[in-house]
DNA sequence: TTTATCTACTACATCGTTTTCGTAGATTTT
DNA sequence: AAAATCTACGAAAACGATGTAGTAGATAAA
């Protein structure tokens, strides 16, 4: 069914019809609700292309993540598309698994107009972003993971400030020797997660250890090995900051393996987003990130930039406040603990 | 840039460069190579929605989930993912959010031959399959959360063997009395995996107590409080089988609240796909379905329903197997535990 | 040599909408 | 009554790619 039938069903020309069914007011009302009436009669759908190809616009938007089995990117994919459906887009999902060839594949593929914006948070490991600079003319929104030197608006969480605190907690619980886990150095967040440990450091005079500061870019086993080697040397850390919830979990399984007790003999913190971690042995204390949040802020500000032509105003960033969530893993024998904002 | 364009850098006509570009036998292999290497110099990219609006194909398929934010729907969406991708598919994806009205709606939307192909899994609130039927004409393929009388493909897991496995497994550790708690009895997951349970109870010569099958479909505090209901009465059950993880979670959430220990006052069992549940204290033991491989197998099957037009032979159904995984929540005194396939 | 067959191209209709530009007839203004 | 303005509609040209049908010119078969 389309323009053509409708309108000859209606003995109307087929420009008539197209301008009844947007409520043009060359149309006069009557003709609009015989051609309304009709339509649904006949279950007449705009065919998407044609209208696309005419409008040069497709009301879809690209959300490129590097996974979606997660309890991160699931709800800030979650927040995205229900302000997407809202607004009557559609939603299409590339994943990168943390592989820059491919992102930089789907980033070529998103350049012919299928979309009118993207929203996309960096592979691990992404290193150059020129792939990106390429998409100059499309709205662009980066979301968590960014990139630091490219102008166009972007999403995050205060990862240093969470940093800052994440440390600061563990130092308040009686760390001394505090150990940084991160994955990829590429990721702006894992620097400013850093930086934050690092100034945490510093405010309370804990001299900074190379050796402790960790890369874990490897697969599960190799972290693993990565953090097994870290907790049986001699001077081992008794505090544990993991900037992704993966190494926390490891930590945990080799705490069990060394017959090491949390939080006695060594403090875990997180950066994490699932319910499940307060039900851990002990319960585990999280920085938590307002995904959902996150996802919507960011595709509303995607669809200013697709809705108006004036993207200037727009171009600064957006940084949301996440939650030191404070529960057993990182408890000292002596101070209470309570929940911190 | 479009083939016109093209087509006047090359002084050719568009229908010779459109042909060069997809390799025709009626272009010589001399004009094709300067053709491919302007297009190529120019960055030409095919216009989609011409493309999709001459050729009546969208070479986009749709997800429709409940959720996303889901560690079984994160990872069947990266399996159909994968293979969309390596099929040169994209995919577009559409959440419920359990809402039986928001699903019709959808369903309305994928009526203009936007996608040429659906996966489906069903919200809990649905109970009508009405809207589905109208895709009549479009590939569609059931993955989960099936509708048992439609006429379409459909990947499950084997629920009921699971719901039998589970009981079974919880009466072999010692369990008399067996709760069964589940999501909406509209699904037919429920139902499947209650049928295992009720023929796992008949096996063991136990008899039905139809006070402990429990239909939990409210929030998140509404569900607690059937469950703390359950725990509180006088002859409580000693095993619980929760259909899905967030009851599970519930369940330990009370036992602490009401100082019940696992599993010597009461073991649990439930579906998840988490893997983090294996460091809850008692770690949980689960049923955990093929999730990647099922949304592997669901978009291989609506591929080729795509591509072929003989839907007859793919009609019957496929059914993955599930794994239990035996952890200490269901531990009995005097039996070693042992993973079971 | 004439006719048939290839080869390598081009013209053009088509997919279904949207939108600009017309225009006939009715209504209002001068 | 003539001119200007409205109202409600239609014709037709895009949007960009695809595929059918057609055609020069070259080669092969009769």
């Amino acid at each position: 069914m389309n323009l053509r039938q409708l309108a000859k069903e209606l003995n109307l020309s087929i420009s008539s019809v197209s301008k009844a069914l947007r409520d043009s007011h060359e149309i006069s009302s009557a003709t609009k609700k015989a051609v309304l009436a009709k339509a649904k009669e006949l279950n007449y759908q705009v065919n998407p292309f044609a209208s696309s190809l005419r409008k040069q616009k497709s009301k879809t938007i690209a959300v490129v993540v590097p996974e979606v089995a997660n309890d991160f990117f699931g709800p800030v994919i979650s927040g995205m598309e229900s302000v997407a459906q809202e607004k009557g887009y559609h939603v299409l999902i590339y994943l990168t698994h943390e592989d820059m060839q491919k992102e930089v594949s789907i980033i070529k593929l998103l350049q012919n107009g299928r979309v009118d914006g993207v929203m996309i948070s960096l592979s691990e490991q992404t290193t150059s972003i020129a792939h990106l600079e390429e998409l100059k003319e499309m709205p662009l929104v980066f979301f968590d993971r960014v990139a630091e030197h490219i102008d166009v608006p972007k999403i995050t969480t205060d990862d240093y400030n969470s940093g800052f605190m994440a440390t600061d907690h563990l130092i308040k619980n009686g760390c001394k020797r505090i150990a940084f886990m991160s994955i990829s150095q590429n990721l702006s967040i894992s620097r400013k997660r850093m930086n934050g440990y690092l100034e945490a450091l510093k405010k309370n005079k804990i001299e900074r250890d190379n050796s402790l500061i960790l890369s874990c870019i490897g697969d599960a086993e190799e972290n693993k090995d990565c953090i097994r080697k870290l907790l049986k040397r001699k001077n081992r850390p008794d505090g544990i900051f993991a900037s992704v919830e993966k190494l926390a979990i490891a930590t945990y399984e080799i705490c069990e393996e060394l017959k090491l007790k949390i939080p006695r003999d060594v403090k875990v913190i997180c950066f994490s987003n699932s319910q499940t971690v307060a039900l851990l042995n002990p319960s585990l204390t999280t920085i938590t990130q307002p995904a959902y949040e996150m996802g919507e802020e960011a595709a509303t500000i995607l669809f200013k930039l697709i809705e108006k032509k004036r993207h200037h105003f727009l171009l600064e960033n957006t940084i949301l406040d996440s939650k030191l969530i404070a529960r057993n893993s990182t408890k000292s024998k002596h101070n209470k603990n309570h929940n911190v904002l």
